[in-house]
DNA sequence: TTGTACGCGTTATCAT
DNA sequence: ATGATAACGCGTACAA
């Protein structure tokens, strides 16, 4: 009757009448800090509190008043995911997607987006990102993007608290839920040396950050080469690739043509290692359109094993690394959740097998078909 | 000095304390409250709190705490996003979420996510949904679905003053932001009909919910035949698409072969009006499959341009209808924000046009056909 | 026009 | 050892 709203708002004060303690007993009581309550006080109360149907999540936002105060952080049930701006454009980020929410939405964790790009501040996220709102952040860009903004959220109070999973990416400092680049890097090499092709054209970011897939890609083919005997030096065609520039669609059309340009000079190559499924399927689109035949005239793999290079029979051909994409989401945010309670304190690094996908766009260099 | 980290927290109380006042005045100044504060003491406290550097978000909690007493809702910079729990499979939701998030993230708006699914309860989404921390709710599942969940949402305190936007599906009760569904009809089934096409297989789902896309499209349909001196009711040959059930890929697949016997049993029928872009995808492979070209054999045309079918050369060749997705998801979310903002009051439905894009799985009938 | 009291859960501090 | 008190922050109903 006091308030029109008050209808079924039993607060600590209510339990404290009926038990005759004060509200700061009857928190300690429902807290189960038994330091400072007696043990049968604690139970009556938690008797009293069941009886009239307290809810604990119901003032959510005077407990997280409150707890501003402690050294223990409150539990938001809300995770962050910063993705690329141009996430639409592949199905890698909704695969991460929904690998996380997987894990997050029977628990009844919301996963609340934000937008990464480069040089980004923490003062351009939302909102929810600079006022402890969420348990943790997910996040799947490259360490360069992440390394000044992470900077800002460990000045932040609150945030030094507050575990961070990265994905695909391993960075320092935080949890990291990653393929076995080297791995797939090693299968796509061995699987087109053993077709016989030698000469081969593979990318790397133009500015060489530490720790990037690529790097660890390129340790993979090297591997496969030394493994048949053969000088990795002699064989490998190196193009930069300018990730950090954020390629457009548009973009990557006029650099599959670049690519084009580099294999009309070195006609020795027979063999594109693509940096993911995308590009394969542009490169595969301009290759065609300029009458070279994939895989006749040359093979392509791509990468990740989510967008598919269809035929005119609905086939996909790309011969690709399969990524456990959607592993990696589930993984990561189960990490998350075990951090958040944690039940997982340290920083803690997953590495998830990679398999090879051997489909139509790889066959053995003309020299070798009979 | 009196706790570690009150490095910077400027209060309404050291305001208060500097000018004089209490700290109910300075909020009142700061919020503007003419009503209730001298005009010269407003601008006094005003430029003591620049001088200080209050920062009003700073206190969040406490703000969120207060504000429940009142009338007017506290804003989040929060837009919770209900999607379906296979919105992974097509690019369909990822771009209405991209569309949302461009016009979002640059106003410091986070998206959170949470998973629709039929007969959902409130309590089996995110806390966030039930915490009064979302600003409005934008959503992109059939009335059918959301039901029984707006029921509850209006039931709850706070959720009757936050603004709902309903994408693709018109929703009684929410603002709506909706392609052309009848005129998407109307251009399919005029551009075979053009082509000289007469029996045409189409879906209709089977519980019939009202406003449902798929019948204003049959609507659309009609329209076309009628236009053309034509009885729908002669030629338009309908199956049930069994839409609440939310199908796998693999049922689509088992879906597209019962298209197939259909098919096979009427001969008359030359042309299919698949209900989206993925499952004409899986129609056109299934029917290549079985010795059946698209389309000199039998036309197919798709919805929403989202999902290209690609022939060898990289060519999406499937006729289609463009939905403005990007658009819908960006109009979605600017109406949110308008009506978040009081700029908008009542509940509006935006009705965004459509257009038909011409590609290479139609062309006349065989009978047609010199 | 301005001030007082209150709501809300937790914790540091003080009293027994 | 156990329990009570005050403080945190803001906005609002009510008093002056």
């Amino acid at each position: 009757m006091s308030s029109q709203r008050t209808t079924s708002t039993v607060t600590l004060q209510t339990i404290a009448d009926r038990c005759g303690v004060t509200k700061v007993t009857v928190s300690r009581a429902l807290n189960g800090n038994l330091q400072h309550v007696n043990k049968a006080t604690m139970e009556r109360i938690k008797t009293v509190a069941s009886e009239l149907g307290y809810n604990p999540g119901a003032n959510h936002d005077a407990r997280r008043l409150a707890m501003r105060k402690g050294t223990q952080p409150i539990l938001n049930h809300t995770v962050g995911f910063l993705l690329s701006e141009r996430f639409y454009e592949t199905n890698y980020y909704q695969t991460l997607l929904q690998g996380a929410l997987e894990v997050l939405a029977p628990k009844h964790y919301g996963l609340l987006l934000g937008y990464m790009y480069q040089n980004i501040q923490l003062a351009d996220l939302p909102y929810a990102f600079r006022r402890d709102q969420l348990d943790a952040i997910l996040t799947c860009r490259p360490e360069s993007e992440m390394k000044p903004l992470l900077k800002e959220l460990f000045v932040q109070r609150n945030f030094t608290r507050r575990p961070m999973v990265s994905m695909v990416y391993r960075i320092p400092g935080c949890s990291s839920v990653i393929p076995d680049h080297q791995m797939a890097g090693y299968l796509l090499a061995r699987h087109l040396i053993l077709q016989g092709h030698r000469h081969m054209l593979h990318f790397a970011p133009d500015d060489f950050p530490l720790l990037h897939p690529l790097d660890l890609r390129l340790a993979g083919y090297r591997q496969a080469y030394r493994e048949a005997g053969l000088n990795p030096d002699l064989y490998l065609e190196y193009m930069p690739y300018p990730y950090s520039q954020q390629l457009q669609c548009d973009d990557l059309y006029s650099y599959a043509r670049e690519v084009l340009n580099k294999l009309d000079k070195c006609a020795k190559i027979t063999a594109v290692l693509a940096p993911y499924d995308k590009f394969a399927g542009i490169l595969i689109e301009i290759l065609s359109k300029h009458g070279r035949r994939v895989p006749e005239d040359i093979s392509v793999v791509g990468l990740d094993n989510t967008d598919p290079v269809l035929n005119q029979h609905g086939e996909n051909i790309l011969t690709t690394i399969q990524m456990p994409l959607i592993e990696i989401g589930r993984q990561a945010a189960g990490l998350a959740l075990r951090q958040i309670s944690h039940e997982e304190s340290e920083n803690v690094t997953v590495l998830l097998p990679v398999k090879l996908v051997e489909r139509a766009s790889t066959c053995p260099p003309r020299s070798v078909q009979t």
